[in-house]
DNA sequence: CATTATTACCACCTTTCGGTAGTAATATAA
DNA sequence: TTATATTACTACCGAAAGGTGGTAATAATG
């Protein structure tokens, strides 16, 4: 019951550059500072990029910095990134022809949580995460 | 954001257990039915088994059926014996050395979720789950 | 006792995830 | 223009998860 390890970083890494926002951060920075082995890192950032999440600057004085606006970036799309988006709506069991019409034992019990979790993702920007003050 | 697979067939399993309680089943009938693959199913079994959740009978006519009563086996304990018990306690960003003191950004909005998690895994038997009907 | 249906055990295979290494491309700065 | 600090790309490596296969042990049934 987690994220993937990918996702994790994901998440922290783009945390931390909301909070510092506007910076410029290389991919050997944020490697020290989040202490994330420097070439996985590196790859991520690129897929952080190509989703248009970050923007990158190449060569010497390079690197990363968020995209957008702080309130316009969710929770649900870093997830989306690296897990699809249809991890959230995923069947608690693993069952793929599903439906709330006809469900199964857990589903009772499940689907409130799942819905809250999805809720959450949905509502939660990097800017209130910002707000909560800095750590990680 | 997912319980691992071989945890989903587990509940699977447990679940369809309670449904056909005081029945003696075989693997190869567990197969058939919940349509998860033979020897991987026969692995698991005798993990449910070791871990006192089921009951083995060796030989012809063998099989397995629920070691206990049905109010008394708690989602928990099954989600324990595949991911162990941390699983469910671990930081949404995989740090290990947190505390609700000096939470980071994410905690405020996570905690709440996660306990609410723990709480119905905690509280839900294979009873309460046999009562809401037959599906699987 | 022989046959058969089962579980037990062990070794291996495949796929996915996480991680590493090396080299080319790019842009800044001296 | 050369050295340097960066990202881009690609291929590979290792560990873990998921899955398969073969054979021995066990017990019921004829
Ligand atoms: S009814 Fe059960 S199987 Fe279907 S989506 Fe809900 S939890 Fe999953
Ligand atoms: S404060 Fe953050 S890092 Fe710590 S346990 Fe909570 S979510 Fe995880």
């Amino acid at each position: 019951m987690r994220f993937s390890k990918t996702t994790e970083y994901a998440i922290r890494v783009m945390i931390y550059l909301s909070q510092h926002n506007t910076q410029r951060l290389s991919v050997q920075s944020l490697h020290k500072i989040l202490r994330i082995p420097y070439k996985y890192l590196a790859r991520l950032m690129r897929q952080l990029a190509h989703a248009g999440l970050v923007t990158v600057t190449q060569g010497k004085e390079g690197g990363y910095s968020l995209n957008r606006e702080l309130n316009s970036i969710y929770l649900y799309q870093i997830v989306g990134v690296i897990e699809g988006l249809d991890s959230m709506d995923r069947c608690i069991l693993g069952f793929s022809e599903c439906n709330d019409a006809f469900p199964c034992s857990l589903h009772t019990s499940w689907e409130p949580l799942r819905s809250r979790i999805k809720e959450m993702m949905y509502n939660t920007t990097l800017l209130e995460l910002q707000q909560q003050g800095e750590k990680i």
